[in-house]
DNA sequence: GGCCAGGCGCGGA
DNA sequence: TCCGCGCATGGC
């Protein structure tokens, strides 16, 4: 396979698109930390990194200082089209591959993942960016580059310094306590051991993590883990199930997230982003047609 | 104005 | 083990 990207100091050049989509990678909901300067240029966050994503013709560059984390961070040395055509065997998918081409699942910080998604719960997208960027703006460093400046995601040790009545504030809600005692346990806590287990023993050890069961872990262990036979089943993931794949209506998270597994297996996770991305965003539209 | 959102923890069967 | 409930907040 030949690389699709190439380094040139600063910056990494995208030559081949064909499976790279900015506004699909970031808009498909695995990351909530972004800016749309314009219909070509996203800003992106990471951790304490941020990279600039310009298209430029048929092709993307990505401006960053430090490039190599951005390598690993939209999974470029991955053969997506491999993927893509596991995917296409599935007929369902067809509709999706075609509507948001391009997605890739990003590789993200654990930390990040771990309070993103704690956050995330029984929440709506808008909400939840807000949330954290008030988070990032309080508590994160702020970091000047290029003239330009952002605040990075909290360290461990930033998070350990807000308490439950600072997280209320930021509008975490109800999810205050598990954010700080989550938190808490993390002191403790070996991510790095996650890695290495399979994902029912890294799930089995996550969820022992306050504010983190079934479906926030499920994404932690995708978006974060790389675990790619992880399907998180939330409400529109349901929707999707009772609309494609059951004649009979089904509301188990568990019984829907074994099935769609059982489905797509080592292909789960990237399944579950084209099913979820078109139907919250792109269904309606698409429909039109 | 009421329903809904990338659900979880808890108590009771 | 499974089920039903309460939960903060604001987008739409």
């Amino acid at each position: 396979m030949e690389k699709i990207y190439s380094l040139n100091n600063n910056i990494i050049n995208i030559n081949d698109i064909s499976n790279f989509n900015a506004t699909h990678i970031l808009e498909c909901g695995q990351i909530f930390r972004y800016n749309k300067l314009n219909e070509n240029c996203y800003i992106v966050f990471s951790k304490n990194e941020f990279a600039k994503i310009t298209k430029i013709n048929d092709t993307y560059q990505i401006e960053s200082s430090n490039p190599n984390y951005f390598v690993n961070f939209f999974d470029l040395n991955t053969n997506y089209s491999q993927i893509i055509y596991k995917l296409s065997t599935h007929k369902v998918l067809i509709p999706m591959l075609n509507a948001a081409s391009g997605i890739r699942i990003l590789k993200q910080d654990p930390i990040e993942m771990i309070i993103s998604f704690i956050i995330s719960a029984n929440n709506n997208i808008k909400r939840i960016q807000a949330i954290i960027n008030r988070m990032c703006e309080k508590y994160g460093k702020l970091i000047t580059f290029n003239g330009f400046s952002y605040h990075a995601f909290p360290t461990l040790n930033e998070l350990q310094q807000i308490s439950i009545e600072d997280f209320k504030n930021l509008g975490a809600g109800y999810r205050a306590k598990y954010l700080f005692n989550a938190i808490k346990q993390l002191q403790t806590f070996n991510l790095n051991e996650i890695y290495a287990l399979n994902s029912e023993n890294a799930s089995k050890k996550l969820q022992t993590l306050s504010g983190v069961g079934p479906k926030v872990c499920d994404c932690i262990l995708l978006f974060a883990f790389n675990k790619q036979d992880c399907f998180p089943v939330d409400t529109w993931i349901k929707k999707v199930y009772n609309s494609y794949f059951s004649e009979t209506f089904e509301d188990n998270p568990a019984v829907i997230r074994k099935n769609l597994v059982h489905i797509f297996k080592n292909y789960s996770g990237y399944a579950q982003q084209y099913l979820f991305y078109y139907k919250r965003t792109l269904e309606k539209t698409e429909n039109l047609n």
